[in-house]
DNA sequence: GAACAATCGATATAATAATATTAATTATAT
DNA sequence: ATATAATTAATATTATTATATCGATTGTTC
């Protein structure tokens, strides 16, 4: 269909939609490039281009409308779409997911959780219940899930994530610290927390030697 | 002191370790770039490319040996150092963290919990004390701190970090949904859930747009 | 121990991504 | 209404990153 966005620009998106929603906030009407550039620590180019790649949004001499440019790349990243999430793994980061429901705005719905522990099957999180690993595929099938966010030991990551994608499902987050094979049309966002923190781990070090 | 590292070999070298680990775990003792090539879809070009940044760990006609190059990455990445970690925030990501230790090994050691619920204070996690913010400036001055991991409300963040670089912290694992502003020998790795979800999103979006 | 296969490190090439420049357009001021 | 300043979109350039190639070295086989 449309042309191929870039993965470097891909990545970008969110943030830009992130700095669009605080100017929202905060009541600014307008920005320019150069303007948004000197906030974010981005060239203007680099934004203009970016932009670019999914249509004129911005007028010469005026900048870009906030508003509008907010409702675009909401429109972009598909967060005017509704999502079904479930999360699986009810362990501390499943339940802090949970909670993060609100920061992701309206469109991401955590339908419920999964777990294998019998101690926490039939509880709730803010309402929204834990199921047994053996409820999956039923609940999967009649409600309409499109993303499965895996927060369980590696171990069972491979053998749920087949599961899952035998279900139909769309999309996989995936804080499990192992990189999952999937066919072409599930999509996997990885999270992987420990490489997060050795990345940090070697920052600190090289910049200490650069002393 | 040794030459710049490109952003793009940084963010691959956990990774590498990762694979290595798990070889060294199932008892491979040697390695070729070809074979870890096809085993994590990357090519053998850039693997060896990569490694050369940082010395020549590889043998003509042998490959690598696994213990061996394991190590030299560990090193690489500063995880053969010890490292004190506080996080501030005892919801459920921090607790989530506070549990997760283990995952990256040795290196990483959890000290302290900081949050300002007066029900929180005085509790512990896997005999990890929770403190009162109050408290921080004591408590990182007295044990060695070097990296704090933000896991609270992102309008609490920029205050906290600007103490912590107060305080003279190397390190932030930032978890709040805010980009932060700090000196430059203080490291920043961000981990922004919100925009890891948007691209889920997207990714989504576009690869039915394929069909 | 000579010949051959395997494999790395170094270098060359190609692809991707970031930045700078320029022409066109719009808003604003007079 | 016109001139000027602001600003984008498009294009050109540069920088970065990824991949392919090739000579050198080592292990293995006969």
């Amino acid at each position: 269909m449309q042309k191929e966005i870039s993965p470097a620009v891909i990545k970008r998106m969110p943030r830009y939609y992130r700095y669009l929603s605080e100017l929202l906030e905060s009541g600014v009407e307008r920005i320019s490039s150069a303007e948004l550039s000197s906030r974010m620590h981005v060239t203007a180019s680099q934004i203009r281009q970016d932009l670019n790649n999914f249509g004129e949004f911005g007028q010469q001499g005026y900048g870009y409308n906030v508003a509008y440019l907010h409702n675009e790349i909401k429109r972009i990243l598909g967060l005017d779409m509704r999502h079904r999430i479930i999360v699986i793994g009810a362990g501390h980061l499943g339940q802090a997911l949970t909670n993060y429901e609100r920061f992701v705005g309206r469109g991401f719905v955590i339908t419920a959780l999964f777990d294998n522990d019998p101690h926490k099957i039939g509880h709730s999180i803010r309402e929204i219940p834990i199921f047994h690993m053996d409820e999956l595929e039923v609940f999967v099938k009649e409600n309409n899930i499109d993303i499965a966010a895996l927060t369980l030991p590696k171990q069972y990551a491979k053998d749920v994530a087949d599961r899952l994608v035998a279900l139909g499902i769309k999309g996989i987050w995936n804080f499990a610290h192992l990189d999952l094979e999937v066919p072409d049309d599930v999509s996997v966002e990885n999270v992987h927390l420990s490489d997060s923190l050795m990345r940090l781990s070697y920052l600190i070090k090289s910049t200490e030697s650069k002393k």
